[in-house]
DNA sequence: TGTACATCAGTGAACGCGCGTTCACTGATGTAC
DNA sequence: TGTACATCAGTGAACGCGCGTTCACTGATGTAC
């Protein structure tokens, strides 16, 4: 009897991971419901039955396409801080956050513009899990904020970043152009008034 | 031959609005693919058969029950308004908008935080109509804010609408009833102080 | 070094269900005469 | 006042499609000996 048949190669965990990536950025275009797994497969030359090698099942697969949205989002936080003046850091956040650029490309941008209306209708299970890498974000994003003690910061975060994120998917909402561009100035003007020092 | 055959009794308006009426609760509360046109009709003691007397499809009446719901907002928003004592209108505004009632029944309250970031999915037509519902909202609304020209009122409206609507979402996306009160909290604490004079 | 063989990621047909939409129909309404 | 009949809101069976999930399979990997 064998006792040591040990599975080949790491291979595994790279598709699994090919498709977490994949289903981030679908997931943010389409929402939950507009990404077929069939689809999904397909785009990284894979069939649907394979999917199930890997997940219990698609909403599994949004839990985590969703969280690993956040820390996507913080890349590029991160990417865009490091080029601000000092002092400047939140500023940049700001303008980054609500620039026309992420208003026309909710797939890289943030997870909760682009979905936060249908999270609240998936089952618990699937939020709790989108909970915890929120709250992570959060506390990450905070350290950028003004406030006193820790407490303070990550209420000013909550703040911003829900006010912002309500601002840009109005934004993206709105049909007309001219609209679009004069949420997102009024938002940044309000926003970077109430929080950059 | 007869010319003039009138059809019989206002029945079918009533209907109609009956459905929208329905309509803009359901999708409100479920998403715009959580609703069945054969359950809603159910509700209402109908067949589906018959929703395509009314409707083109269901995306026009999409367009419709959330071009509806923001009348039914504002009349929330009216109800409470006359209560407040002069000048503290927008304050009551806030307190309503962002309080644990209106989070826990999405299915009755702002469109914009139940649907908004499903909205930007929908093909134009939808969206222009669904537009200009919004854009009559804002300039109603806008009313009640602060600003020296109408202009910047709208403009404060804008960012207010959205701000609150992004705290909304947020809040009941978390699992977490405690973490829900204090985002709540420090939203209107923040909205507050920002907008009332 | 070579051969048998267990494992398991990936394949693709099939299942089953939900649901938007169509369509032939029914029966109540109310007008024409 | 009564009767024939056109209209049309509402019915419910049927169609067709998309899609999540299952399952028997294949073939490459790499271990055992």
């Amino acid at each position: 009897m064998r006792i040591d048949m040990r599975y080949p190669a790491h291979q595994k965990q790279e598709t699994r991971e090919r498709i977490v990536r994949a289903a981030s950025r679908h997931f943010r275009g389409r929402g939950g419901e507009g990404v077929a797994i069939a689809d999904l497969m397909g785009k990284l030359n894979l069939t649907h039955g394979g999917f199930y090698k890997h997940f219990d099942s698609k909403e599994q697969l949004f839990a985590e396409a969703v969280a690993k949205s956040f820390e996507d989002v913080r890349a590029g936080f991160a990417e865009a801080v490091v080029k601000a003046q000092p002092g400047g850091e939140l500023r940049v956040l700001i303008e980054q956050y609500l620039s026309l650029e992420h208003c026309a490309n909710p797939d890289s941008g943030c997870p909760l513009a682009a979905l936060a209306s249908e999270i609240p209708r998936y089952p618990r299970a699937v939020r709790v899990k989108i909970d915890r890498a929120m709250r992570d974000h959060l506390k990450k994003v905070s350290e950028c904020l003004p406030g006193a003690t820790e407490k303070d910061r990550q209420r000013n975060c909550l703040v911003l970043l829900s006010g912002m994120s309500g601002a840009l998917t109005l934004a993206r909402t709105v049909a007309d152009k001219e609209m679009r561009q004069s949420i997102l100035q009024a938002a940044r003007e309000f926003y970077i008034k109430a929080f950059c020092p």
